[in-house]
DNA sequence: GATGAATGAGTGTTCATTCAT
DNA sequence: CATGAATGAACACTCATTCAT
């Protein structure tokens, strides 16, 4: 009984774990690394901002550093299933890259917080704990639209990485208040920024 | 103190600030922050690894802080003269900015860890250290040719930080092994890179 | 903290601070401050003679600064339950008096280190955490025999402080080895201090 | 010539030390102790506030304990030259005393500060370094006039340290504004706690 | 499963003192 | 003689983690 509540169950000896008490758990983290970085959000600190014991993350997690991967690996899959929705190859690749565009836009900007755990997440030591492979996996759809506008001839012919570079990063930098001191995000200077990005990529 | 004031006296009695320990500290944490990250390059292991007792590094900075904060604006300092070298308006604008990419990617990539030592320092809460103006007046050349650029209406007229956003920004991250997976620096990708670039920029 | 809310449990899971500990971190700041003094008793130093590591002291007061004031005040409580003890109004004053002179004198000899603690203390810039409300409680009893005998016109009509100079401070003075160079105290001594004392203050 | 600076001289190999710095330093820890107590006051922020070199401290003292010892001695000799002045064996006993409680008072209240540092040097474990002979001396002349009185059968005939106390240190506490709450210091207050001592003592 | 107490190892920083100049 | 640099040892305190309950 106890372990219905994880779909998939393999090994059934696992620890019944309050799905609450986890997310209290990323949540606090997120808020905490943002506020005080992550040199200063202590086990205690994350512990007493999510409400729990100390003692009690390490029934959820091994150690510190995996409470902070597995936070890091819970928001980009929440993220990676929304920044794609709604891609289809009858679209025209340039609209597909300008819908790709709007959503990580939106889902960026009303989750703000999360967002910029990552960025901080993945310009420090800890990203080497994630392999590339899954960093990939993440990219898949962004990948196959870029693909069909080389095999289109829509885009330029060259290595997926330099697409990513004038295409993804950049509008990861215009949501980073630490990067990019532009005030405001409305909607004209996002679609300036895509007006840059397709010109630079497309054929 | 008080030496400082005679300085023009034949005997000054005061033992002085040796610029090699200076100079070895600097090294020290910017080897450490990039091998171990902000969060675990305690006082006692930079101390250690520049060869000089945790104490004296209090004689040279105010504090761990001030010692990392000095440690970037030297960088920085030494890096802004020689990005912009060799500019001058005689140039046409894609010859100034190809200019400017080249050694941008020179510069990085013979002082590859100073390099990533600002790329970790400039995503930490340390960067709100900096204050804008001190940021602004690093990049007024470049600014300066931009704004030629959008006067002779070969760029697009924009504002000064989505040029940034898609000429300044991606060769920082090509160069940066955690952000990119593109494996070798060759010329190729580089005057690839510069090619997107100049595409995303100009009218 | 949670557990005291549910006070009536039967089963209470949380881990319960250690009478023992506390009682003997008192016991051992006493100890060392009368040994080595105020600033030469380190945390470290407290925490060995303790017989814990110096992270216990933290579950159990905020800081040394508390340690050391609830230390005082733990030994003030005491004190001023047994200083004043067998007052009532129907004895005369003199006799009143007298009575304290005995209690105070046979607790401070039966309890040396820590009233000699107290009076490094109150020498200290520690007793400004003592506010004088505080202070005021603790001779509550002293202070209505004394304005009794003033208002029975057998003690001198001035300020409680004036009497608390003539009989209470010089008790502990001679109490004091280091302000007191009267080698035994015995029973004669106090009298006659008793004595210097009631003719000071008396009408 | 070099040591003609010091009256008497026996041996002259001594260093030629500045008298102006010697005081400015008493003067320095005088003050920092009574700000910030003796735990606080460190030879730098000593040797700063004098406006020296800590390591000059060295040449004048042989450590902190002796800048701190010799402090203390220097306030006391200067003391007891003024607190006695004045007294002659034609005065009356009462009116010798009188006289001596006037100095006391009125060289504490114009000396405030160097006053409170022997009144927490005294609490504390520096004392010892002060041998009982020394002490002893100080008080000779004070000690004479009371012998006097016992003589004379106008004082108790008890040990003299019985009479300090009540002669003495009352006025020393009375001083002290961390012992005693009575606000203003009126002539009136001082005549008033001379009678409760003089009731005290007197046959 | 969950708690707060407990802790050895570490943190950044200051200490009293010595050293080279 | 006087200086400020230099330092090993110590400081108060916090850490990530484990333990007993």
């Amino acid at each position: 009984m106890a372990c219905i509540k994880r779909s998939i169950v393999y090994y059934c000896a696992m620890r019944v774990k309050d799905p609450q008490k986890e997310n209290a758990l990323f949540r606090a983290i997120v808020q905490l690394v943002n506020e005080i970085g992550f040199a200063e959000s202590s086990v205690s600190k994350i512990a007493k901002a999510a409400g729990v014991s100390p003692a009690t993350i390490y029934t959820y997690f091994e150690n510190k550093d995996d409470l902070i991967v597995m936070t890091y690996k819970d928001i980009m899959g929440r993220m990676s299933a929304n920044l794609f929705v709604g891609l289809n190859d009858d679209l025209p690749v340039k609209d597909a890259l300008h819908l790709v565009w709007r959503n990580i836009h939106n889902y960026i900007s009303s989750h703000r917080e999360e967002f910029l755990f990552t960025e901080q997440f993945s310009r420090s030591p800890y990203i080497q704990n994630i392999d590339l492979e899954t960093h990939k996996r993440f990219f898949l759809p962004l990948a196959a639209v870029i693909r069909r506008g080389v095999r289109e001839n829509v885009l330029k012919d060259e290595h997926f990485h330099m697409h990513m570079l004038f295409f993804y990063y950049p509008i990861l930098t215009l949501a980073n208040p630490n990067s990019c001191h532009v005030v405001s995000l409305e909607d004209e200077v996002i679609e300036t920024a895509f007006r840059f990005a397709w010109d630079a990529i497309k054929k």
